[in-house]
DNA sequence: CAGATTCTAGACCGTTGAGTCCATTTTCCG
DNA sequence: CGGAAAATGGACTCAACGGTCTAGAATCTG
């Protein structure tokens, strides 16, 4: 048979997404990514296709696992912690991090690329559907007062405000802005 | 003397400043901004430098008209209406637009260009600023009801919605998701 | 008119981009 | 062991990039 893969597939995923979320797609070159990656030329097009495909791959992992990770939180924490644990870690991780990938991949590449705007716009449905679930069994287990009209109505009002959250603390990172933006928000589930 | 400049500047910043807008910046080509302007290579680089000044003088232009439009409507409307009228203008623009320069601008760039980072930093603390006013106008006049401690924070609170707003847009043109957002954003002023 | 200056068109330059090819080495497995 | 498959390093292609230069046409003012 063959010799076996010696790298790890996510783990290099992960290295070119955080190169990619970065730098952005246009201004990463393929250098960027091998130094990232660790791999060969040869070896990154065998396993993952040209620039743009891994490109799309990395965007693709990274909506699931942020999407994983606040399905966790909103299912693990009542509803109230889970939204602000949520808000919070955006504004923690301003500073080392550098904005949401997918918020980041759109405003660069929409409406260009047909493809990104596709995961993009089915992970923020999803994650829509995450966030008004949630706020539909708090209702139910009395924890929220909501009328049943209002739910979705809430779900997309919240998801506005992570964003417009990610991309005020991309901007002005050392603002009070973002955390009283992140406080008024949350009263919409008070 | 000279032979008199036959293009008038504005309007050239303006090409420009479109095409920045519709392509970002690094998949902007000279040839791209040679056609969008109607401009030779050499005059474009005599009137405003490189491809990266060309870059920010459009983005502060842009950063200054756009001030202007909102700070005119709020001087010449009551605060909801404003309000109401400026989330509309991002829900209308959904389409044949391409976002908001200065968020694209800064989702692309940062953090690797500060000079970036200052103009889009300090144009939104200008928007926060007259939004403040308008707030507090709004209050002194009874249109309003809010504590003073709370103008700031409120104005704070709408600018992430605004912004989320147009990233919203932006991902998902087609959605009810933006109205939503808007609707209940606009309840904190009510 | 004359001279200065700008505009235009396009050739030109060096660099760097993404992507391919190939020859060699490494590792696996029958 | 021996061959199949993968990994590697580096040379290579070709196109496109931003930016410069040149030569000539256009147009202003003194």
């Amino acid at each position: 048979m063959a010799r076996t893969r010696e790298f790890d597939e996510d783990q290099v995923l992960d290295a070119a997404l955080q190169t990619f979320r970065r730098k952005g797609y246009e201004a990463t070159t393929l250098p960027d990514l091998l130094e990232a990656t660790g791999l060969a030329r040869q070896s990154l097009y065998n396993a993952f296709g040209d620039k743009r495909e891994l490109f799309l791959k990395s965007l693709r992992r990274y909506a699931d696992t942020e999407h994983g990770r606040m399905a966790e939180m909103l299912r693990s924490l009542p509803i109230r912690e889970a939204m602000a644990a949520i808000f919070e870690s955006v504004l923690r991780s301003a500073d080392r991090e550098c904005g949401c990938f997918l918020v980041n991949a759109a405003s660069e590449l929409l409406p260009r690329e047909p493809e990104v705007g596709r995961i993009v716009a089915s992970a923020m449905a999803r994650q829509e559907k995450a966030l008004a679930g949630a706020l539909r069994r708090a209702v139910r287990k009395g924890d929220l007062r909501l009328p049943p009209r209002r739910i979705e109505q809430t779900a997309r009002f919240l998801m506005a405000s992570l964003q417009g959250l990610i991309v005020m603390t991309k901007a002005m990172p050392r603002s009070r802005a973002g955390r009283d933006a992140a406080a008024m928000a949350l009263r919409a589930i008070e």
